[in-house]
DNA sequence: AAGACGGGGAG
DNA sequence: CTCCCAGTCTT
């Protein structure tokens, strides 16, 4: 096939002189770029859980609030265990929270899963038990944002919406814009540039491809470009695949709250599981353990929930601290403080 | 526009 | 040890 493009995306053609950080894209080349991208996913995706035919659209919706931040193959042995206890939202919202937080397991970023299951409250309240199908409606759900809603939308049930997530901004810089990475987040012109790239017909193979294409070829840290069918026409490549000049600032781990927070919520969960009882653990205990570390307190606790408060202790025992993200966290919800007690929420 | 927010695994 | 993952929400 021979490509002549009218005019090459890129910072040297701009004869309208609008904006080139989201060139116009020629309609041969974005023919081809679609074509190409539908017909690889359709030949070589991964067989997600959740791609299986009569897969529900709650069990498409949790999939999603999982993948956030994370990558799929974690995601997959955590989902078909929460599906397989909470099939509906209405099981969901029923459930007590801390098992739900449990069940979470180290997923990370634990409040997606209490978002999770106030959008089921939602949906088991107000919506009839079923997940809403528009964007608009989607978004208003808590812990849906647009590329949630829009991939729900899409994956569930067929709209054509406009999947925005890394990959998906990733590749579509790359092909058509000539720029190794995306800025931190996609801003109103780059999702109606976006838009204006998803086709008419299969829209949601386009959807599903593109972010699939990112995950496994145009990856953001070694893309297989000599894999890649779309490489003779990709802006990026045919640049010589420039490094972007702006690196992404990394984000601190050790030493950080989060770690710290991380810490105190796997002594809860241990707690809750030990069997220390559905009640946590004694505050005074667990301050105690942290700042003078008397062996003695932490004999009153389960194993397993004693060498996590000791590994919080490892991690700081500023005592001003820890009081600090222990209120942040009941403020969050994440735990509350009972009789004396911090223990995973119950309602 | 910038930060906060988890945790893990690949390079 | 750095990077980055199917982002969202709050300053």
């Amino acid at each position: 096939m021979s490509i002549q493009m009218t005019h090459r995306a890129g910072p040297e053609s701009n004869p309208t002189g609008s904006s080139t950080t989201f060139p116009e894209v020629a309609e041969p080349v974005l023919r081809r770029v679609q074509d190409t991208i539908i017909a690889w996913f359709e030949d070589t995706a991964r067989d997600l859980p959740w791609r299986h035919p009569n897969t529900s659209a709650w069990a498409i919706l949790v999939s999603e609030i999982m993948s956030q931040q994370t990558p799929v193959a974690r995601v997959e042995p955590r989902w078909r265990a929460w599906m397989d206890k909470w099939p509906t939202p209405a099981d969901l919202a029923a459930a007590p929270t801390a098992d739900v937080l449990h069940a979470w397991d180290r997923l990370g970023y634990p409040r997606r899963a209490l978002r999770l299951q106030e959008a089921a409250e939602v949906i088991a309240a107000d919506l009839d038990n079923r997940v809403p199908e528009t964007t608009e409606e989607l978004e208003r759900l808590p812990g849906i944002g647009s590329y949630t809603a829009a991939a729900v939308s899409s994956f569930a049930f067929g709209r054509k919406t406009t999947v925005l997530d890394t990959n998906v901004r990733r590749v579509l810089i790359r092909l058509f814009a000539g720029r190794e990475r995306p800025t931190t987040s996609p801003g109103r012109k780059e999702t109606a540039w976006a838009a204006a790239l998803v086709p008419e017909d299969k829209h949601v193979e386009w959807n599903a491809g593109v972010m699939e294409f990112g995950a496994l070829v145009c990856t953001a840290r070694n893309p297989d470009c000599q894999a890649c069918p779309l490489q003779d026409i990709c802006t990026w490549n045919r640049l010589g695949r420039p490094a972007s000049a702006t690196k992404p600032k990394t984000q601190k781990w050790a030493g950080t709250d989060r770690q710290l927070r991380g810490a105190i919520m796997d002594a809860l969960k241990a707690a809750h599981v030990a069997g220390d009882g559905r009640h946590g653990v004694r505050l005074d205990v667990f301050t105690a353990a942290v700042t003078d570390f008397d062996p003695a307190l932490l004999d009153s606790l389960a194993e397993s929930t004693a060498a996590a408060v000791a590994r919080v202790r490892e991690l700081s025992a500023d005592q001003d601290r820890i009081n600090r993200l222990i209120s942040d966290l009941v403020d969050d919800g994440l735990a509350q403080q009972v009789d004396g007690r911090l223990a995973l929420p119950n309602s």
